[in-house]
Formats: C-alpha cells, sequence, structure tokens
DNA sequence: AATATTTTAAAACAGTTGTTTAATTATTAA
DNA sequence: TTAATAATTAAACAACTGTTTTAAAATATT
C-alpha cells in the first residue's frame, strides 16, 4: 500500500518531482519570461522535452507552481485570521512568527508575492479567491471594528498596510538591509520583530 | 541658440525622446526579459532598427532608463536626507510628502524599486551608488542615535525598515488595498499617510 | 544646386525558445 | 516470455527576438 511513497522516499525524486523542484526554484526567483524551459530542465538534469511531457507547456507548469506557493502561502494563515478566540493583537503575533519563519525559509517568496500576489495582473484564480479569503476574514472585521469603536482616527485599511508592510517589506530590502548590519544578523532582527510587530503595532493603535 | 530646443517643445517629440518615453514605460512595467524590442517600436510609433541605431542595444537602453528612473527616485531625497537643520521627524516627514507625491504620480515605481533598486542583483552603479548614500547620511546618523541615546529599545535598521515599509509598501499592494475601499479612494489614503506616517513613526519610537 | 550627412525603412540574419515528432529504452500486464 | 504501455532521448520545427545590412529618403553643408 504505502510501498510507493516508500520507494520514492528511498529512492531518487521522480522525473516529475525533479522538474517541479526545478521550475518552483527558478520560476520564483526570476519570474515568467526570464525563466527558460531549457534551464529548468538543466536544473532537473532531465531532458528537455520531458518538461512538456509531463505539463503540457510552460505555462501550464507556471501556473501550477503559482497555486504551490499560494496554497503554501496562505494555508496556515487561514486558520489564524478566521479563529475567533485570537483578539487581534494575539492574531497579529501569530501572523508575525508565522510569515517570519516562512520568509526565512523562503528567500523567493517576498518578490513572488509582490509581482504574483499583490500585482492585480495576475490571472491565475487561486490567487485572487485568496484576496477575498483575507477582505472577508474575521481578522479584517477586527480591524475594521477599531474604527467603528472610535479607537482609531484613521482609516482601517491603513493599519492593515502598515501590519502588512512590517510584515513583508523587510525581506523585500534585504539585501539592502543585511549590508547596513552584518549579513548574518538579518535572520537575528526578524526574529526579534515577531515580538516587536505586535508592540509596534498597538503603539501605532494608540497614536 | 534656444532654437533646438524650442523647436523640440513645439514640433513633435524627437525619434529618440520618443523611443526613450515607450522604453521607460514598458521597462519600468515589464520588467527587462519581458519587454521585446519591437514592443518599444511598436508603443514608439517608430521603425523596429531605429531602437538600435539610437541606443545601441537593448541592454544600453534599459540601463539608460533604469538611471534615468532611479535619478528621479533619489535627486530630491539627498537633500533632505542630509539636511542638518531638519529634526528626524522633520525629514520623515518631508520623506513621506515627496515620495507619496512621486509614487501616486509613478505607479509603476514601486514594482522597479523592489525589483531593481532593493535586489541585490542591479550591477547598474548608479543604483549601487545611491545605496551607499543612503546609509552614511544624516539622516541614518539620526535614526542610529536613537539607539546610542537610548531612545528605542530595538535595532535602528528596524526603524528604517518601518519607515521604508510603510511609504512603499502601500503602493506595492495597491491593487489589493484599492479593491477594499473604493479604487478612487486610494489617493485620499496615500494622501492621509502624509501626516499620518511621523505621528506612527513617533509612536514606533516611543513604544 | 550639388554634395555630404543624418535619419528612416524594409528585409534579412543568426541565435533563442517553446513545442513536437519519431525512434529507443524501460516498465508493466497478460 | 510476450505484448502493451509508459518514459526517455535526440533531433527538428516554427515562431520569436535582438541585431545588422542595405538602400532610400530627408536634412544639412558647401
Amino acid at each position: 500500500m504505502a510501498k510507493k511513497k516508500e520507494q520514492k522516499a528511498e529512492h531518487d525524486a521522480s522525473t516529475e518531482e525533479k522538474i517541479l523542484v526545478a521550475a518552483k526554484k527558478i520560476f520564483t526567483q526570476r519570474g515568467y519570461e526570464a525563466t527558460k524551459v531549457r534551464d529548468i530542465a538543466t536544473e532537473a538534469d532531465i531532458n528537455l522535452s520531458l518538461v512538456n511531457y509531463y505539463f503540457r507547456s510552460k505555462e501550464k507548469l507556471f501556473e501550477h507552481i503559482m497555486v504551490e506557493n499560494v496554497n503554501k502561502l496562505f494555508e496556515k494563515v487561514g486558520p489564524i485570521l478566521n479563529d475567533e478566540q485570537l483578539s487581534l493583537r494575539e492574531k497579529i503575533s501569530e501572523l508575525a512568527n508565522h510569515y517570519i519563519d516562512l520568509l526565512l525559509e523562503n528567500p523567493d517568496f517576498p518578490k513572488f508575492i509582490v509581482n504574483e500576489v499583490l500585482s492585480g495582473s495576475s490571472k491565475i484564480p487561486a490567487i485572487t479567491a485568496r484576496r477575498e479569503f483575507i477582505l472577508h476574514s474575521h481578522f479584517a472585521k477586527q480591524v475594521f471594528s477599531l474604527q467603528a469603536e472610535g479607537k482609531i482616527k484613521f482609516h482601517p485599511v491603513q493599519l492593515m498596510m502598515n501590519i502588512m508592510g512590517m510584515l513583508f517589506f523587510p525581506f523585500l530590502g534585504q539585501n539592502l538591509f543585511s549590508h547596513i548590519s552584518a549579513p548574518a544578523n538579518f535572520r537575528e532582527l526578524m526574529e526579534s520583530r515577531k515580538k516587536l510587530i505586535p508592540v509596534w503595532v498597538e503603539a501605532i493603535i494608540n497614536s
């Protein structure tokens, strides 16, 4: 029964798997246009035509990878955003912990987020659906109710911008910032942010 | 003497100018790889070979545009960052005013900033030089002295990340955010930020 | 007006790139 | 084992892309 899976774990990765790993790496790093099918084949160490054999076209493969990425980006976050037991501050703390870990492990994600998720250009349904999801989450309701209760004097979207900016932007400017302090320190800086961001958001709310 | 300039102003844009305008638009929007020389020629409404005639190669033209962009991004900012008369808060206020206006007028800039300026991959000297400049500015000194004076309990780079994040990130997620509130409201939200950001930064410092 | 120079245009070139084909090898099912 | 199916490979194709060439038209210079 579980033979196949065990075999997979023991033996070399299957061709399909190798293509996926290579494609994920190169597509996420360079984007669609800058990625050549031959680059993927070389990186995966397989024959060129196997890419089309397994995934029919470059575009199909790209969408596959993008869906994979966006799922990884949101799978853990959905339950957090909609957990009615968590206060806003607790949610922010959880989000900070989760995303900082995730982005430290996936240095290519920030650019992907900007170019595929935040950019309106993406036609991939999995991405547009996630955007909707966030907007109707319990988290969004909590942020908006801050205004309704008169606890903030500015538009709630401003707060969402700040939270996301504090979370994602450092990774976009990683090369810039890790040039200031020692590059190795970037990780420490990000670890510190896990606890700092909730405090800063609180300060902004009370400003 | 001024004949030529006046002619330029009165008459149609020169071919060189038309290419520059088209190239700036397409390169900034789509990036290097996704931009085809034929796209530029079509957009500029000129013959294909004129692109190479005036700029020798696609790569040369790209660098030309990138330098143009980065200059526009920093020309006004240098004096602000190094103005020893301005307090940190005043500098932040000036920066917010300037960058919010600039990015509202140039919707393509945010992606360019992420992919060319913040990304370490850029080999364009004009960009790397600017990075150095910021790090040694009076502004940077002021931020770092906050820590020396014990006014903040975290690393000064954290504050720089937050300031830049609050400034740039909303424009990166423009499509996302303008989907929440009415799209037309995005401009108003950004206008509000001009005054809000200095307050928020203050709140973060005092947190 | 005649000549030289600059600018524009069309076509072609050479290299790249996504994809397909056809043949071979490996695997599975009978 | 044998037949059928799946996986892999090398080669080729056709469209695309950056660049060059060659010639014509426009402009400037003498």
